[in-house]
DNA sequence: GTGATGGCGGTTTTT
DNA sequence: CCGCCATCAC
């Protein structure tokens, strides 16, 4: 038999990941360092068991953690192959495919096909509902915090009855486990799941051996699994891959253990930890070739994580030039680092470096700040990632929520929340009555809205209401199916009075929400009918992508620039307390020590050609200064790869004991409390859309986009930029 | 039902 | 210091 010639996807693939492409057989862990092309593995094996026939696309079950990685993976197999669509294929995020299964099976768990699926906020309500129901103190337990506790318990595949009453410790008064079983009782009356439910029932069908069938087909059907970013996996997703590879075990999981920065959310390093054992006879394959950063970041990267114990361990190297070591730097206050920082970017602009290819990687949201107040300053084009996202703006959620009771009247958590939104005198203590009656009832509280209306107990005013309400609701129910969806959600933002709602509201965000609110509409034309829709956006709750100047400096958290890669990283507030984290060490210990370390690490891996770490001796925390020593992962930085000294030229021995006074401008130590020269005008002066305004250095121009104290402004000279409204004054009419 | 006020807490976040 | 809540007064 002829060979066919080596096929386009395995050219150019070293030997160790060629080899990740071609074991089909059997379990594999692909062991892949930060930029060994690990998304280009994924890909290529995936070709490769369709082009060779092993299997058809709908015999491969490729999981990933988020709906961005399914995306790119679906478009690369397909280019691959020559830009055929994959149809009937499995390839999408564990909780997508787990949905899709539950769909199908949901009356094995109580649910009928059309559940609900829950958002974050949805799930927070009802705890603290049930909370109230059972007079625990919410003050002292959080309810937040009692659904985390719930959380953590559905990531290790534990239901109610898995537990006793003691496993929830002193949590909202020892009742933690209770809360917990009257939460799923409560999702199984109003028909809804939330996100860890979707594995959990999964699980929980497949592993029971009433139901043997159930599993034995998706034996039949999936013949290989694919897993990415395993590292990350909780213990309820570990159960449901073992109990999918069972028997064939032809199961490749693809993750790097240093990479693990998702354990406060349940991720378990310990299943790529314990693969070999859980899968005996298992093959690791260790990526280690570095095709993206210079030999000076790989080896202060992996100065770092050496510090870790536990490790499976793996040697980065690559053929790269050794390049520029790695800045470290230390400041007088947060300001002179955004300062340096800022000054450090422009210095690389004008070098010719884009700004598109550089990046601000901070520990914490709230350090972000600093630094856009200074870019805006400077006029730096930048953007943030990991602002609000589009569906989980109030105006949206509420407008969803009307969809979901309209397409599920069971749907108690939606319709709680726009029961009385736009006012419609149905308050507090009216939905309490009318939750008492249907928690008496075992029913939802749509149907005790149907019963008590009929019963005629209800003063007229109310019941009155109340028709109006359900009647609008049963006629939007029955357009379902002979109306464009599009143009039933407009029918009925506008019936119900909700547009109308923001339309008289005066507050300066009104006009915006509008806006959202006609985009979401206009959206959802995207999709097939609204169960799609809805469907759509629960599973991928997505950022917005803004309109913004194309080339800007990247603005995000460390553990958002996972799996991205910038030509020159920043990574401020290196100080120990900020980055690692205290909160980190103090409840996780030397685990979460280690899992900061790991951020750290995936810090440094994302630059390719420049890396510049800095912290600073004062900072402004919660309005007091308190002063900082550098992190100890500063120490842990490797002196061969490191200058402590780009500019400044100060004595070189012990780093932690100096600080760079200098700044790049010379000033001199100035006492943090001191007064500040800060802008005079106050923020909030209140400009509008289409002000003329005036800026000292930027001259005139018109105000094109108002977002709270930012101003988006059009120069006259042509230039747009982002700027604190403090900065600029109204122009002279 | 709404607006004002005081207290408190304050990482990381996808699905 | 700032923003979110819960509570209170109307």
């Amino acid at each position: 038999m002829i060979k066919a010639q080596t096929p386009p996807y395995l050219s150019g693939l070293n030997p160790p990941q060629r080899e990740a492409v071609e074991a089909l057989d059997g379990p594999v862990l692909v062991l892949a360092g930060a930029g060994t092309g690990k998304t280009r593995v994924l890909t290529a094996r995936l070709a490769h068991l369709l082009h060779t026939g092993r299997a058809f696309p709908s015999q491969i079950l490729a999981v990933t953690f988020t709906n961005k990685a399914a995306q790119e993976m679906k478009e690369r197999v397909s280019h691959l192959l020559g830009g055929a669509p994959m149809e009937g294929w499995w390839l999408g995020t564990f909780h997508a495919l787990a949905a899709r299964m539950l769909r199908r099976y949901a009356p094995l768990v109580g649910l009928t096909s059309d559940f609900t699926i829950i958002d974050a906020d949805d799930q927070v309500r009802l705890v603290k509902q049930l909370m109230e129901a059972e007079n625990v103190d919410t003050k002292k337990w959080p309810p937040r915090a009692v659904m985390g506790t719930i959380e953590r318990w559905k990531d290790k595949g534990l239901r109610p009855g898995d537990l006793s009453a003691q496993d929830g410790g002193d949590m909202a008064g020892g009742r933690a486990v209770a809360l917990y079983a009257q939460y799923q009782a409560r999702l199984k009356t109003v028909n809804a799941c939330d996100f860890g439910d979707l594995l959990l029932h999964a699980i929980t069908i497949l592993r029971d051996p009433a139901h043997a069938d159930v599993l034995a087909e998706y034996h039949r059907r999936f013949r290989y699994i694919m897993v990415d970013e395993y590292q990350d996996t909780n213990v309820a997703q570990y159960l449901w891959l073992r109990l999918l590879a069972k028997g064939h075990n032809n199961i490749c999981c693809v993750g790097d253990d240093d990479q693990s920065i998702y354990g406060w959310r349940g991720a378990e390093v310990g299943n790529i930890l314990r693969f070999e054992a859980d899968f005996p006879g298992a093959k690791i394959i260790r990526l280690e070739q570095n095709y993206r950063s210079t030999g000076h970041i790989l080896g202060a990267a992996s100065g770092v994580i050496a510090h870790n114990e536990g490790r499976l361990g793996k040697t980065l190297w690559s053929e790269a030039d050794a390049g520029e070591k790695v800045v470290v730097r230390g400041l007088w206050d947060g300001e002179a680092e955004a300062r340096f920082v800022a000054e450090e970017i422009e210095q690389l602009q004008h070098k010719g470096w884009k700004l598109n290819q550089m990046a601000v990687l901070v520990r914490a949201g709230f350090q972000m700040r600093e630094f856009e107040e200074r870019f805006m300053q400077l006029g730096l084009a930048y953007r943030v990632i990991g602002g609000p996202r589009f569906y989980e703006r109030q105006e949206i959620r509420d407008a969803l929520a009307y969809l979901r009771v309209t397409a599920q009247p069971n749907d108690d958590l939606a319709l709680e929340r726009i029961i009385n939104v736009p006012k419609r005198g149905l308050g507090d203590t009216t939905v309490q009555n009318l939750y008492a009656h249907a928690r008496a009832q075992g029913i939802s509280l749509y149907a005790a809205i149907e019963q008590m209306c009929a019963g005629g107990t209800l003063k007229p005013k109310l019941r009155e209401t109340l028709q109006k309400l359900t009647g609008d609701f049963e006629r939007w129910r029955g357009m379902i199916g002979n109306t464009a969806h599009p143009q039933l959600a407009a029918q009925m933002l506008d019936e119900s009075g909700y547009m109308a709602m923001w339309q008289a509201d005066k507050s300066p965000d009104a006009p915006g929400r509008i806006e959202n609110l006609k985009e979401l509409v206009t959206g959802m034309a995207e999709f097939e009918s609204l169960a799609e829709f809805l469907e759509h956006v629960s599973l991928v709750m997505e950022a917005q992508l803004e309109g913004q100047a194309d080339d800007a400096v990247t603005l995000m958290t460390l553990h958002g620039a996972k799996g991205l890669e910038f030509d020159a990283v920043f990574l401020p507030g290196w100080e120990d307390g900020l980055f690692p984290s205290q909160r980190s060490m103090d409840e996780n210990g030397v685990k979460g020590l280690e899992e900061e370390r790991r951020l750290a690490y995936v810090g440094i891996t994302r630059a390719r050609k420049r890396a510049v770490i800095s912290y600073a001796a004062n900072r402004r925390i919660y309005g007091n200064w308190v002063n900082g020593l550098p992190s100890r992962f500063v120490e842990e930085l490797p002196d061969p790869h490191i200058d402590t000294h780009a500019e400044s030229g100060l004595s070189q021995s012990g780093r932690s004991s100096h600080w760079d006074s200098s700044g790049f401008s010379g000033a001199q130590r100035v006492p943090p409390p001191a007064a500040r020269p800060m802008p005079e005008r106050v923020s909030g002066a209140g400009f509008a859309k289409g002000n003329r305004v005036t800026h000292e250095s930027f001259g005139t121009g018109t105000v094109i986009h108002v977002d709270g104290n930012k101003l988006d402004i059009r120069f006259d000279d042509g230039n747009q930029k982002r700027l604190i409204d403090r900065f600029v004054a109204l122009a002279e009419a």
